[in-house]
DNA sequence: CGCCTCTTGTCAAGGTGTTGTACAGATACT
DNA sequence: AGTATCTGTACAACACCTTGACAAGAGGCG
């Protein structure tokens, strides 16, 4: 996932909420990006370039100053390190198996800290799509198979979602803010399997949407008032159960003639019929962000 | 796992809620702390030092001398501490019915940025306590009241509960770490109300107590399993409504026999009558959570 | 008790470091 | 032509630095 389409300063701008002034200073301050030159000196960057540039802000906001955040930030991505100092240790490379096993085996034992450790070095390493797509999604999957085998306890269960929502909605802080389409998020009355559609909104969010998040259980009354109030340009329903969906239908194409609807989640794949004029995410949340996204684009 | 991540003086003086000044005293007249320098010549702590002002602020709270405290913090580098802080870091003036009515006004209409900004200022201006018991616990029971009497609507309460939730959990992030006593946090089958739990939690860490949160609708067994594997210093059970506690009464009477264990929240309130030996936890979160921390250190 | 000293948290003044933003004049791209 | 971007410089707001001082409380001592 490297060089693609090069993009200009102001592209980069716009997909990182970072101006270009900014992105100059940075550049000639910390070194954060070394973009390579158009025949005539305009700056090119790459997707890897976007990355780094969106951890940084993340280090930013997290309270780092801005020297601090470049250094880290700059870490991340190997490719392209300034001044490679060869005796140095530390830098662990993203290894994401090696991530959600930790991940597994701390929430396993209850072990709070240990698993907070585990997502600061991811945060610190990975971009956030990374994160999600490599690590949290696979990690949700493998809760959901040992859950169906009987290996974990609800215990262990609600210990590991609670500890994951925190950080995922510590991430989410801001979402609502900035200028992009914004889009409902909420799951069906009796759903409460909320972790997947964080990841999704998050992936969304990193795509420039603005994002309302309503969450668990959400009756069908209130949600039709939110979208009244809010306007949005999607409505994204997320179920991990086929049956909490399956009532709905008639609801649901009746909201899908005034919005654009989206279903999404283990429920939306395994129902019988589709609603007439309802989009259906089947696939992993990140994936699907970035179709939904480049849809709203077109359309 | 000891991530690199420079703070400097401001940003340490946040997370461990000592003013600049006081960190530089410190510094200065006992040595506590040997920040190394940016090449402009700021002081750059790592998160060990955090760590050691924490651990210090702590034995200050216990009646040390400041002198014996850093001698003790100095020598102490890993684990440690809960989070005390003597004093406040700002001069803005705090108004919690200000604030709570900026809360209520800006979640009320979807605004996440908003909200967002409010929770961020009081988290500048007040200690943990305070925002706890004046802005965070007052809000709930307006929420609740303002939903009792129709004027909220279930979009509204969710989008609400959830950005606080994101919030307090972020604020959760380590709770489990450290030496002190162990408290297991659940809500009963059927419960979903888990903020008053949560904050709970937030007020018992700062006390010094390590959490095991378990969070909402948590099946009776999965407690016991829980409790057999963490062998809490306490078990918390909280419910907002008095069904979801009143069939578990013989069940709670068995689990008391083997481990301290406390009923708390408005059902815990309104029941008919109290299992024998479960301490019932009545006032509000922040101020339970003292009176708990009390008994356990002379129990 | 009054007086003194030590401790400890806080504050102020005057200077430096850091960082986001702005502008001007020239050049590149479409 | 018109927009986007380039380089270089400047600047204002804020965070931080050092030095020095001060006030409230604890405790010793005549």
């Amino acid at each position: 996932m490297s060089e693609d389409a090069p993009l200009r300063i102001g592209e980069l701008s716009r997909r990182a909420g970072v101006s270009p002034e900014l992105l100059r200073a940075w550049e000639r301050r910390y070194d954060l990006l070394q973009p390579t030159r158009s025949p005539g000196g305009l700056r090119l960057y790459s997707l890897d370039d976007l990355e780094r540039v969106r951890l940084m802000s993340r280090h930013i906001a997290e309270g780092l100053a801005a020297r601090e955040a470049a250094a880290l930030a700059r870490r991340a991505s190997p490719s392209a390190e300034p001044t490679t100092p060869p005796g140095r240790v530390s830098t662990t490379p993203f290894d994401p198996e090696l991530a959600r096993a930790e991940l597994v085996r701390t929430t396993e034992a209850f072990d709070e800290p240990g698993a907070q450790a585990v997502l600061d070095e991811l945060l610190a390493v990975a971009t956030l799509d990374a994160l999600l797509s490599q690590v949290v999604v696979p990690y949700l999957h493998e809760l959901g198979e040992r859950w169906e085998r009987g290996e974990l306890s609800v215990a262990q269960e609600h210990f590991a979602s609670n500890l994951l929502r925190g950080r995922l909605l510590g991430l989410a802080r801001g979402w609502g803010n900035g200028e992009g389409p914004r889009a409902i998020l909420a799951c069906p009355p009796g759903e409460r399997h909320d972790l997947g559609l964080i990841v999704f909104g998050l992936a969304l969010r990193n795509r420039g949407w603005r994002i309302d998040f309503l969450g668990s259980d959400t009756p069908t009354a209130s949600l039709v008032e939110a979208a009244r109030a809010i306007q949005p340009a999607l409505l994204v329903i997320s179920a991990a159960a086929q049956e909490h969906l399956a009532p709905l239908q008639s609801r649901l194409e009746e909201l899908a003639r005034t919005h654009r609807l989206a279903i999404a989640g283990a429920g939306a794949s395994s129902l019988d019929s589709t609603p007439a004029g309802v989009l259906v995410l089947t696939g992993d949340p990140v994936t699907e962000a970035q179709r939904v996204s480049g849809l709203a684009r077109t359309g």
